[in-house]
DNA sequence: TACTCTATTGAGAATCATTCTAAGTTTAGG
DNA sequence: CCTAAACTTAGAATGATTCTCAATAGAGTA
């Protein structure tokens, strides 16, 4: 899905629950959905400062977002800061230990796993967030080199 | 494994890497280990404080035994506060959204899709954290009723 | 258009988990 | 004993996130 189509996917699902759509909440939905990656709280803040918009407003629009269960938050244990997720479908995210990077694996293997565990937990499982954390390819190859 | 072999290990593990033990780290490695299920460190340095040890000691001990891998922070985004895990292999960690019970589920079909993932993407993974949101059987009997 | 009522915004303050500082205490080794 | 390094901890600092509340914008109405 092409970033523009992204951030019309989010403010419609604002509307759709009720909230009005404000040239702020474009913006942010914009830079949110123009990221590409894994935007923190913070990176969004700086992305419309630009703009004249305020922090309050960042985590408002962040905020309903996630309890309408269109992006999803992501708190990792490198870094400081939480970041979103706007691919709310399971899959994992491979994050480098060295740099930092986050990379997408959407695998089979893993519904296969959240269907067997729901049916043997019994429950109906929301949301699921799965963080690996290892070396990605780049910083590998680096490594090898010093 | 019980609750005092735990502790133990945690300890040993500290001296292993050239940590001194002293009653508050025995105190810390003790509260972890009895705790149960999966720590918050302000319920460590609350387990703690009877025995007048300071958070920065509770904070610290905590933070060394991550960096040697023998726990795992686990931050959630239910709960305001980070999470320790004190079995680091992968696992999944079914959370309730309503209570905030955490279930751990070892699935085989976990540990095959990491291997997968290792082989596709060309990493060796140091660590896994696996977090499923859902309602726990006890909260859902809850719901039906009400 | 003019009005009203509610949603929205945002600067700045507050919160709160975590980290840092710095001064005192312990301890291993000689 | 000495000494140097490790350890502890009260309290301050940090920093992401949340809250407050006065100002603004906008939808519906007359
Ligand atoms: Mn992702
Ligand atoms: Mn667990
Ligand atoms: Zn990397
Ligand atoms: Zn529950």
């Amino acid at each position: 899905m092409r970033p523009e189509e992204r951030a019309q996917r989010l403010l419609q699902e604002l509307e759709r629950h009720g909230y009005r759509t404000t040239p702020q909440r474009e913006a942010v939905c914009q830079a949110l959905a123009y990221h590409g990656g894994h935007p923190s709280a913070a990176e969004i803040v700086e992305a419309v400062r630009p703009q004249g918009i305020g922090q309050a407003t960042v985590y408002n629009t962040i905020t309903a977002l996630e309890k309408l269960g269109v992006i999803q938050a992501m708190p990792l244990n490198t870094d400081e800061h939480t970041r979103y997720d706007l691919d709310t479908t399971p899959h994992v995210n491979v994050v480098c230990s060295t740099c930092g990077a986050i990379l997408d694996c959407h695998a089979p293997q893993l519904d296969l796993l959240l269907a067997q565990l729901a049916s043997q937990v019994g429950t109906s499982f929301e949301s699921a967030n799965v963080v690996v954390y290892g070396r990605c390819q780049q910083c590998q190859r680096t490594q090898l080199v010093a």
